[in-house]
RNA sequence: GCGAAAAUAGCUCAGUUGGUAGAGCGCCACCUUGCCAAGGUGGAGGUCGCGGGUUCGAAUCCCGUUUUUCGCUCCA
């Protein structure tokens, strides 16, 4: 355990060392759970998004990509449940240190109520035997009356302070009834706090005419609100999928681990729109192409596993989760979920529009289905970097610190080399620059020993050296040497670029699987 | 949000009972070398997370605060 820590520090540390990510706003001592990517994480972080993006949209006839704003239509989360299910009013117990959702324990006091009614009409039954009459019974025994009535007002009243905002009078109830924590038996409780865990915004420059709107939570809205516009100019027939790529927001009450659980993220989703009934069929089809899409990477079949829900989400038949083992073990990275129309049903409520397909093959209207498969750039980058950083312990006893970011997402692809700063050495490495510069990003090195560059460049993850010498001026061949193996081979000039792309290039990797 | 621990140079860390801030690595310049890191010389970089207090004097003791890590809690 104590291991594992001292990894995840590791990861941390070098992706600040080697310019991957840094804490935000880190000169006035940061800002909690908000991070940034500088140059070689944002390299990182974009080659991951056309990774998945290529994969998801090009390689796929059927799916597009759409761009939505971060802002909705506040009635956006009326309609996809999160205000609801976003807005919990809580409550600390002083002595305990437990925290409680206030209207859980008032709904569990009204719980208790109903179970003494419970207890009257078993003790009734087994007085009055065969004869017992249970409904005239609930209606005339004053003890249950009692009861009834006490339960329904303390209900009504929550109902009508949570709807108010009341926060003190929910306060106020808890304490007159005199609920205690279950936990320490203490009547000792803070004041109620709502946590919203949307971020709220204004629209509109003054104070009195602005809405109020919020940065949107997922991603998925977005598409949900647009799938009739793209399936008209697509033409898009059932079934077919709409990718996206955005920035969400939530107000976490406790985000840590690094960049796992950030208030700022970004998500990768892709919602496929079915015929009613074909969920199951999908939802497997999905699973089964998204875990071949991570093992194309090449990160290790060990490292993965799916996670299926057991209790499941308000919008959701069927979901799992494709888990990554991290630093500090595993982890959901993404998520594959059986929707239903459960999205689209409910905007078509609360617009008042209609969000139907016809379907030509049967000749009729439907509400199409949806499988989701979403997942977090964020949380892939941290698998990628994670899964990347090894210290190997080399024949000479040595160890070296690399960086094996599969090549197909590495930041800068190719460092080139000469081997002594003289002899025309580094015009010839300036002039392979100028040529590899159109493909890739590459970098050019010639401070202190090769040796040292090699392991310089190991590090930092750069999975190819060029290393132009003395030879090269005779036969204008140049040495590759690769990251993983420390291997290296010398080739013509006229095939570097070949060589690379290769090796770089999305074709050669997503076939893997295939 | 609660509890515990931590915060000193870009990184990893030392700093004795309170007495003028250190090392290694890294970085920059020059010299030397030249195919798997750590040769030489010189240099830059820290008001010790921040604010207050105690003291003649605080990196060190006390209080507060911010950030991080771990546990609890939450997680559509």
């Amino acid at each position: 355990m104590a291991n594992q820590e001292d990894i995840f520090r590791k990861v941390i540390s070098h992706a600040k060392e080697y310019g991957y990510v840094v804490q935000s706003s880190e000169i006035y001592d940061g800002l909690s759970a908000v991070y940034d990517y500088t140059q070689n994480g944002a390299e990182l972080k974009k080659n991951i998004k056309e990774y998945w993006w290529k994969a998801m949209v090009q390689m796929h006839e059927n799916i597009v990509g759409i761009d939505a704003a971060i802002f909705m239509h506040p009635t956006t989360w009326k309609a996809s449940g999160h205000v609801d299910a976003f807005n919990d009013p809580l409550i600390d117990n002083k002595d305990s240190k437990k925290r409680y959702r206030a209207d859980v324990l008032v709904e569990d006091y009204v719980a208790k109520i109903e179970a003494k009614i419970d207890k009257e009409v078993q003790k009734a039954l087994k007085r009055f035997g065969e004869s017992f009459d249970k409904a005239q019974f609930l209606t005339t025994n004053p003890r249950v009356l009692a009861y009834q009535e006490k339960a329904q007002s303390i209900l009504k009243r929550l109902g009508r302070s949570l709807e108010a905002e009341d926060l003190e009078d929910v306060k106020n109830l808890i304490e007159e009834l005199e609920i205690v924590c279950p936990v320490s038996g203490s009547k000792n409780w803070t004041d109620v706090k709502q946590f919203n865990l949307m971020f709220g915004t204004k629209l509109g420059a003054s104070a009195e005419s602005a809405t109020d709107l919020y940065l949107r939570p997922e991603t998925a809205q977005g598409i949900f609100v647009n799938f009739l516009n793209v399936q008209k100019s697509g033409r898009l027939k059932i079934p077919f999928g709409i990718a996206q790529i955005g920035k969400a927001f939530r107000n976490e009450i406790v985000a840590r681990q690094f960049i796992f659980r950030m208030r700022e993220f970004e998500q990768m989703e892709m919602q496929f729109f079915i015929k009613p009934g074909t969920q199951i069929e999908w939802y497997e089809k999905w699973k089964e192409l998204r875990m071949k899409w991570h093992l194309s990477l090449g990160m290790g079949e060990e490292n993965y596993r799916f996670h299926d829900h057991e209790k499941l989400a308000h919008y959701a038949d069927a979901a799992t989760d494709i888990e990554f083992k991290f630093p500090f073990g595993f982890k959901e990275l993404e998520g594959i979920h059986s929707r239903t129309d459960f999205d689209l049903a409910s905007h078509e409520k609360y617009s008042g529009k209609k969000l139907q397909y016809f379907d030509p093959e049967i000749n009729e209207n439907y509400v199409p289905y949806v499988v989701e498969t979403s997942i977090g750039v964020d949380r892939m980058f941290l698998a990628v970097f994670s899964n990347s950083l090894k210290e190997e312990e080399l024949e000479n006893g040595t160890t070296r610190t690399v960086l094996k970011i599969p090549a197909v997402l590495a930041p800068t692809k190719a460092a080139v080399l000469p081997l002594v700063k003289k002899d025309g050495l580094p015009e010839i490495a300036h002039k392979i620059i100028d040529d590899l510069k159109w493909d890739f990003n590459v970098v050019y090195d010639e401070k202190d020993a090769v040796g040292r560059r090699y392991r310089r460049q190991d590090a930092a993850g750069t999975p190819f050296c060029i290393t132009v010498d003395h030879q090269t001026l005779e036969d204008e061949t140049v040495t590759i040497r690769y990251r993983d193996t420390m291997e290296q081979n010398r080739i013509a000039l006229g095939v570097v670029n070949e060589t690379i792309a290769n090796e770089v290039g999305i074709r050669n990797w997503l076939k893997k699987t295939e």
